[in-house]
DNA sequence: GTCTATACCTCGATAGAC
DNA sequence: GTCTATCGAGGTATAGAC
């Protein structure tokens, strides 16, 4: 794995365990076997360059996350609470240790650094996108399904905070079925698109 | 008002507007209009103790905002959803710099400091026992509305994160919408608890 | 209880050899 | 492209006078 590689790995692991501002240079490059230089040589933008790499790194492993549960559920309502199983399952393997990098990322930098706030806006929205086509393939219409995945996420991003300050699975189980409830509730609709309340 | 308080006041703000890293002790004493031997007289646990007070105090001032959205409607599905336009109205006043400080103080507490990370979970907990006790005013069994109270505040955080990330209202807005709908289920659910599905 | 001054450390980033 | 060495700034925390 090139020198490349190894600098945005570890950086997206870091930046999932401790988030930006704690994540130092000098400890990245120790974990990544790597020296400050060779760091400056392919991201001369420094640490928020490399950041940004990271983060799409790791969007990206959450967006094979969310593909495979939203794949393996034939129903559109499960397929959406797996997404939150799922995530429970995943973080546990690390006792709530790791997290999602984008959401204290893109806390520490509103109103500090648009570079990754944007960065992070982008691969937010590729999430609710995914969320979106799978709910329009339960038989959505493409407006609620773009409402919709935007709240899915909501609810994924503050279940996740609340289990990992609780260290337990609590709040994304739950999440699970209030996902369950909202997607059913938005299939309904659409088959009485009269009824609005 | 007294230099303990001026301390407390000034740090929940930087909290909210920067988290916990990126807030520093010279920067804290500075608006205070304090000295770092007086921070250290008030707080000997230095500043994760003026952080822990900090964010009670902040947490307090978010719980107001929740009581007032809360008692100002009459039916519950409004309260709750007025808890979401109530916080986009807070947020966008400030354009969207200032924010939770539990979420960001929290996420960067977990794995690194226990301190913090038990008094963001107390928070958290308040929040969702005010709401649950607006649930159940509402009509709601009591168990269903722990759970639902607890994704009330995950919805709540999650699209305070997307809605300051992309420095809009929508998603809270959208959030408000989703909120109506999971509790007018849940009270529906009441009316016929036979129904599970 | 509050002041001035500072100790000691780590930060992000760079220089220059190879 | 990667190494060693280091810069200047800012971090938390403390000392000692008043």
């Amino acid at each position: 794995m090139s020198t490349r590689e190894r600098l945005v790995r570890e950086t997206a692991a870091l930046l999932e365990r401790k988030g930006y501002q704690a994540t130092g240079i000098k400890e990245i490059v120790r974990a990544a076997g790597a020296t400050p230089s060779s760091l400056y040589h392919h991201f001369p933008g420094g640490k928020q360059e490399l950041a940004v790499a990271a983060l799409g790194h790791a969007g990206e492993r959450f967006a094979d996350l969310l593909r495979g549960a939203l794949a393996r559920e034939p129903d559109v309502d499960a397929a959406v609470a797996a997404c939150a199983t799922d995530l429970a399952d995943d973080l546990a393997a690390t006792d709530w240790a790791d997290g999602c990098p984008v959401a204290v990322t893109a806390l520490e930098s509103v109103g500090d650094s648009p570079l990754l706030r944007t960065a992070a806006a982008d691969i937010l929205r590729g999430w609710r996108e995914l969320i979106a086509a799978r709910l329009r393939a339960g038989g959505i219409d493409a407006d609620a399904a773009i409402d919709l995945a935007c709240t899915v996420v909501s609810i994924l991003e503050g279940a996740e905070l609340q289990s990992r300050v609780t260290a337990g699975p609590g709040a994304l189980h739950t999440a699970a079925t209030h996902l369950s409830w909202l997607v059913r509730g938005a299939v309904r609709a659409e088959s009485a698109p009269a009824r609005s309340g």
